[in-house]
RNA sequence: CGCGGAGUAGAGCAGUGGUAGCUCAUCAGGCCCAUAACCUGGAGGUCGCAGCGUUCAAAUCCUGCCUCCGCAA
């Protein structure tokens, strides 16, 4: 068999996201020839709802590749027949890809996902490993089929997560970690080298796209699962709760992990050693925050403008 | 014209017509075995920008603009 230089192959890269677009960048700066780029429609973001293009658009334009952003991939994939891709790299592009499609590169489609699969297939992977208070994670470069996230698995790269990531900081780690997997591994999958291995049955969990409801705190957890929704959700879209009928969104916590319970949601001390509040098991010590209409602040300054909070309770 | 909140000292806030204040931080000094404690003193603001708007008098009222934030999408 004749051996293929990676770089050689038309690469047609699909993702969306900001973590997707630092893949696609690394591509292009190791001189990869991918061909076309396939993102999510660019939407209206912020008060104002101006159209802004989407991470991996920007990167394309930037090195001059032409970007499709079908509405339905699922029914609009005809173009890609025209570009004729020998391989198709996906990240975080958040459309299930059709069956059509996966049938078209000779080399198959790839999936980088944010997760050791079989653990956490689905839509939110990084966030919910810090929901669940893992320990590790990482990437997995996978073959992509019919059912969401279910491929053989060719390639991981492991990812430590330590007590003050949050989900900012582990996306940028997932980021990196996929670049270098990429790099190690793609040649040797074009190679045939790598065999892939079936993702075991039963060991598959799934984690869901975050509900906006979901952002909500809920103080019937404990201290530790609260903390663990305050790091997947920072900083964005961040964790909130109200006081005083006000929403506060926490950014950034501290578990006091002891046995202590009383009133939930009572706040139990309230001064410029902490801003803790009490859980149905143990306690939270918040360190950063933002009420509405405020900007995001440390708990002193927050304190200094609120004073009298002791012995009032977050609902 | 989607709805709403906010811009005052380095930070957080109070002040709705009459001398710009409070808390924290900071600086100097003091006390103490010691301190994230306490006491004394100091520095630090053209009150987001503009209208040379209204007024004897504007941080405060009026008009326009800019920026930030919560919601909705």
């Amino acid at each position: 068999m004749m051996k293929i230089d990676t770089k050689e192959l038309r690469i047609v890269f699909m993702g969306t996201p900001e973590i997707s677009a630092g893949l696609l960048r690394t591509l292009f700066e190791n001189k990869f020839n991918v061909v076309a780029v396939v993102a999510q429609p660019d939407k209206p973001v912020g008060r104002k709802g101006i159209l802004q293009k989407v991470p991996t658009k920007v990167v394309a334009e930037e090195f001059g590749v032409p970007v499709y952003q079908p509405i339905k991939i699922r029914k609009d994939y005809e173009f890609l027949k025209e570009i004729n891709p020998d391989l198709i790299l996906t990240f975080a592009y958040g459309q299930i890809v059709p069956e059509g499609v996966l049938n078209i590169p000779k080399y198959g489609c790839l999936n980088f996902h944010g997760s050791l699969l079989p653990k956490y297939r689905g839509a939110a992977p990084i966030q919910f490993s810090l929901i669940n208070n893992e320990s590790v994670t990482g990437v997995t470069l996978m073959e992509m089929i019919k059912e969401m996230d279910a491929g053989k698995m060719f390639a991981s790269k492991e990812v430590i997560i330590e007590e003050n990531d949050n989900a900012t900081s582990l996306f940028k780690k997932i980021e990196v970690a996929s670049c270098e997997l990429l790099l190690d591994k793609i040649q040797d999958y074009v190679d045939g080298k790598l065999p892939g291995e079936e993702q075991d049955p039963s060991k598959v969990t799934f984690c869901p796209m975050i509900k906006p409801e979901e952002e909500k705190i809920n103080l019937d957890l404990s201290a530790k699962e609260i903390w663990g929704w305050i790091r997947g959700l920072s900083d964005e879209p961040g964790a909130f709760l109200y006081l005083n009928g006000l929403k506060i969104k926490i950014f950034k916590a501290k578990l006091i992990d002891d046995n202590s319970s009383g009133n939930i949601g009572e706040i139990i001390k309230a001064d410029k050693t902490g801003f803790v509040f009490q859980t149905k098991c143990g306690a939270i010590s918040i360190l950063e925050l933002q009420k509405e209409g405020k900007g995001r602040m440390d708990y002193k300054s927050f304190l200094n403008g609120n004073q009298g909070l002791l012995g009032k309770k977050f609902e």
